[in-house]
RNA sequence: UGGGGCGUCGCCAAGUGGUAAGGCACCGGUUUUUGGUACCGGCAUUCGCAGGUUCGAAUCCUGCCGCCCCAG
């Protein structure tokens, strides 16, 4: 199988870098971008510790992962570098993810290590080489229709990646590919099984790639101790259910963990008061969310005012309206964090999406503190 | 130390002679490049304890223990 890289001259005098995780999607690129006959350099970041984290596979960009990649990129013939990332990752990446949970929010670290390290930086990196673009294995699609360049999602619903994705901006779509983009996930790896890639059958990633064993809550703490410390966990009408073992541990809509029992219904975290390190918990009706105020936007569209938005990266996207500032929702939406990010779409199609800052109750939510 | 009430899974709670509902919580799984959600599954051989009646009791009887309320 070939894959038109749209680098708009031969093959022959291109050259193309490849971000590699390690994982099988990016080496799948690294092998289709060798295929074309164009220079091919694989590039993996070094982004965090190599204890216990590096041991581990099935993440990325580890100790492992970046032998992985280097395995790879020797069977390619292609040439391989490792990029020191970790000072810039840790602090454009995981020190905001702590500063987030302090402040009662819910990081997407990978949106921010995408905007970040992984694109901005990468790109710089992958310019001073002189290369003709970056292509990584994101399930997304980069297409080109008047003139111009658009994000869309993956075509495999199953796998796009476009709500991580909502911060690059055109500059970058420019200079990216992403040429997994139009395959289900089975095809990549039947690629990777074809041509003896040592990842073809390598676990998917999942989770938090820098948190070793899941318990993010864990490295939060370290970095921000307050995020530990006990509070009250109280109703909506301010009565005092219980206690928790700090904020860290919850987000917006959650329901498993808060521990109260002899409940007539699931009770659901509805506000993080951090300073004050309370837990203000309810039923599900006053989860529901009619607006969010989102800031921090990046358009890939022309501002658009009727479209659908993702709030989680698992959710369906609902419809909405977009005043410029605010997004209402057409009908209720429930477990909205602030601190998620908000992507806007237009059927296929990122239009954009930006940080949701607050949002707003629906009736329902008042109704049932009265 | 008179009267009344109660004691069923961590919590709430149904069940008053026929062989322990349900909800919440918790645990496990599924899903997933964020946190969650959702869904599926698990969760009292036992009903405060000890005797007794009965073919058979959490359910009836007796005693004890504990808690609550009202009276002293």
């Amino acid at each position: 199988m070939t894959i038109d890289f749209q680098i708009g001259r031969p093959a022959a005098d291109a050259r193309i870098v490849v971000a590699m995780s390690g994982g099988v999607d990016s080496s799948v690129v690294a092998s289709l971008a060798a295929k074309t006959g164009a220079e091919v350099i694989g590039v993996t970041l070094q982004l965090y510790d190599h204890g216990e984290a590096a041991k581990r596979s099935g993440s990325c960009c580890a100790g492992q992962d970046i032998y992985d990649a280097k395995t790879v990129c020797d069977r390619l013939g292609i040439a391989h570098y490792v990029l020191d990332y970790e000072s810039r990752f840790r602090t454009g990446v995981i020190d905001k993810f702590a500063d987030e949970y302090a402040q009662g929010r819910t990081p997407v670290p990978c949106s921010l290590c995408n905007q970040g390290v992984k694109f901005t930086d990468l790109i710089a990196f992958a310019r001073d080489l002189g290369a003709d673009c970056l292509a990584t294995g994101h399930y997304v699609r980069r297409v080109e229709r008047e003139g111009r360049v658009e994000l869309w999602k993956g075509r495999d619903p199953a796998r796009d990646q476009s709500y991580f994705l909502y911060g690059t901006t055109r500059d970058q779509l420019d200079y990216l590919r992403f040429p997994l983009g139009d395959l289900p996930k089975s095809e990549t790896r039947k690629l990777a099984a074809e041509a003896g890639l040592i990842v073809a059958d390598k676990p998917d990633s999942q989770d938090i790639c820098f948190v070793p064993d899941g318990d993010y809550a864990g490295l939060v703490k370290r970095l921000r101790p307050e995020t530990a410390a006990p509070g009250e966990i109280v109703s909506l009408e301010g009565e005092v259910l219980g206690e928790h073992q700090g904020v860290v541990h919850f987000t917006i809509g959650q329901r498993r963990g808060i521990e109260i029992g002899g409940q007539p219904e699931p009770l659901y975290v509805v506000r993080i008061e951090p300073e004050e390190r309370r837990l203000v918990v309810g039923p599900r009706r006053a989860l529901a969310v009619s607006a969010a105020r989102v800031e921090a936007i990046n358009w890939l569209a022309e501002g658009q005012s009727r479209v659908e938005a993702k709030v989680r990266s698992l959710a369906r996207p609902v419809a909405g309206a977009w005043d410029g500032e605010k997004l209402a929702f057409a009908s209720p939406e429930f477990g909205v964090a602030p601190g998620q990010s908000a992507v806007f779409y237009e059927g296929e199609r990122l239009l954009g999406g930006g940080s949701i800052v607050t949002t707003q109750a629906a009736e329902t939510e008042k109704a049932a503190a009265a």
